[in-house]
DNA sequence: CCGATTGCTGCAAAGGTTTGCAGCGAAATA
DNA sequence: TATTTCGCTGCAAACCTTTGCAGCAATCGG
């Protein structure tokens, strides 16, 4: 029933290579010609069939995107904005799910494989050398992760989480608790590090307590140690967890932030919403997304796979495998606090009374434009 | 470089026929000569080349599923359960955003129709002119919202918006207001229809505000409307609306619940975060999606399109368009509270002490069956 | 006026798979 | 034993598009 380029060409009384041409080749065919084929081509509702494309160009114009839980608000935006770039470069996007399994996210770059130009890989639990195995079958461009060899984008949470435990210390916090996050995160591992050099170069006791699920209920599953362990201030793997760890606090009688402070990482649009709302780390994750599609699509694109004997496999293999971080920010608003005055834990004195303001920076990070840290 | 039908059955030592039908029809091959096919394709690697499949076969093994907005939390999980559930029939899901834009939706399905078997049109904002006609180019699910003639997995908001509108006459409120929901939105008509026909019932005067972006902004922008209205209770078009309400009366002045009482509905995670905790209709948005793609996926399924020369447009495409509605159900928690007793919105006095209890049902509601309403 | 160039179009192969049909040997039936 | 049946496999067409190459007419240079 759908028309093929065939009944175009029968209508408009050319050759179908002249129709493919019309299309894919605009300049090698007579305007006047054209402007006929493309007329019948709109009347007909001609719309060439990617399978039969990507048969013999070796590219899909389709990009997978794989996500560990897009239940996550971390995610959305960053899957908005790829799939946004991607549709303005006439590609569409696959997103797939792995409720944070490693083995779900091997055998969804498989699935993905032959059916995608290349996938982006978000927040992989998996290993790093199945990674770059996995990248030997189809191009990948690796979200939050450093691997090297592989073109990355990350967001710089080492200089957010020293940032968060330098307000921290400025308030006063000498006990300081991190929730770590997932085993297997690359992120967590970033965070655990910049966080303990900064807490101990400001004379605090560091404490990390973790892996953990990377939710609210894991977040208030902490609730209890973190009370035994007396931290008067925590830094959360991720809002999420933060928010769950606030609740969990107020269920064994700490409030938030006068016993506690928190803060979080990730700035989702929730942080602004609970109460008290959320100190938190901002990442640029739409702007994260983009870039990764960019890169994955750069050289208009991905060399083609398998194509036309011969050809192919010639040139441009040697892609330039940026690794881009994005900067984060902090932004300050009413889950943190002075240390509690009680004693021990308050070595010095600097009584900030904090307020929704933000550190640094008019809006928010949107165009946060990274740099290059290699090539 | 991927290997190809052809490597196997040089490998095996078949003709390329026999690979293929050891993969789509394994009881007509010998299990001798399967067992080695079999053997061979594993260790080449092999995966069969979806396209060159699509190409002849007609189906993409793809569904569409158009959103839309990714950002609002109601609708990962949907996301999530369309996507296992077509996984495991060996479907690949196309996610897309529309940014509740009817023109990019109807843009999306263009674009998509070629290259999915069918779509999933989840919360659609364009006319039903429009879905007819769309449905004529490629086969459509509709979810939340009713359109003749084709297949529909909805939620019944109408039951929801009822108790939720009797719980707060019961609690004695007169005055309630309903935030509505985006324009084109057919959930949000049900809602203020069945709202403003229990509401008069019980005798309460009712005023809608809207439409509204369904975002917590959008509800925030109306604290000042509803403070001037003198509403004691407000039933808004989803949670995040209502949480952004909340809000914004914090600003005014108004406290939740003692001098308004809030109702929200999707009972989304975030509900049970904020303070106070939401009352909410809670809707079975994975069953939702599940039902969904089993309904596009029925008879083993979607009637191939434009398949080989004569076969193909023969039978069944009566496909039966069943409309399935499921459950809600409202989920009491601690933004609703007794009508506030200064006069004239008291008229009678039931003092019921709303508690984090639930009116009914045992669990989430996640396995609601729904009943079929039309066949 | 002849040869070369240019601009456009047609031809046909190729890409990887599915599937109706035919063929083949062996077993079952007559 | 002759014939049908059955189980399995091979053959080849078809799906729709892209693209290198060849061909053709008209224009240009000399």
């Amino acid at each position: 029933m759908p028309a093929t380029i065939r009944d175009v060409a029968r209508a408009s009384g050319v050759h179908i290579s002249t129709v493919s041409r019309t299309f894919s080749a605009p300049h090698l065919v007579n305007p006047e010609t054209r402007g006929r084929v493309l007329a019948c081509a709109e009347e007909l509702g001609y719309r060439p069939n990617r399978a039969a494309r990507a048969l013999i160009t070796g590219r899909t114009h389709n990009v997978g995107l794989i996500i560990a839980d897009i239940a996550n608000p971390f995610f959305p935006p960053l899957i908005k904005a790829a799939e946004s770039q991607a549709r303005q470069r006439d590609y569409h996007v696959f997103v797939a799910d792995t409720n944070e399994d490693p083995i779900a996210e091997e055998e969804l770059v498989h699935a993905l494989a032959k059916q995608v130009d290349g996938v982006l890989l978000c927040s992989p639990r998996m290993s790093n050398s199945m990674i770059e195995q996995l990248s030997r079958e189809v191009p990948l461009v690796v979200i939050n992760r450093q691997v090297a060899g592989l073109p990355c984008v990350t967001m710089d949470v080492g200089q957010g989480a020293r940032s968060a435990i330098e307000h921290l210390l400025g308030l006063g916090h000498r006990r300081i608790a991190l929730l770590s996050g997932p085993r297997g995160s690359w992120t967590s591992r970033e965070i655990r590090r910049a966080a303990g050099v900064a807490a101990r170069a400001g004379g605090a006791e560091f404490t990390v307590l973790g892996p953990n699920q990377p939710t609210e209920t894991g977040g208030m599953a902490l609730a209890e140690q973190v009370r035994r362990g007396e931290a008067t201030a925590v830094l959360a793997y991720n809002d999420l967890m933060a928010i769950g760890l606030i609740e969990g606090l107020d269920a064994v009688g700490l409030r938030v932030p006068q016993d506690v402070s928190v803060v979080g990482i990730d700035d989702i649009a929730l942080s602004r919403l609970t109460r008290p709302k959320l100190t938190t780390v901002a990442t640029p994750n739409a702007a994260a997304g983009r870039t990764a599609v960019d890169m994955l699509l750069q050289h208009d694109t991905v060399a083609a796979r398998g194509s036309r004997g011969g050809r192919g496999v010639t040139s441009d293999d040697r892609r330039t495998t940026a690794q881009v971080m994005l900067q984060t920010e902090l932004v300050i608003r009413d889950s943190t606090a002075a240390a509690p005055a009680d004693g021990r834990n308050r070595l010095d004195a600097e009584l900030v009374t904090p307020g929704p303001h933000r550190l640094a920076g008019p809006g928010r990070p949107t165009a946060a434009t990274g740099g290059v840290v290699a090539s």
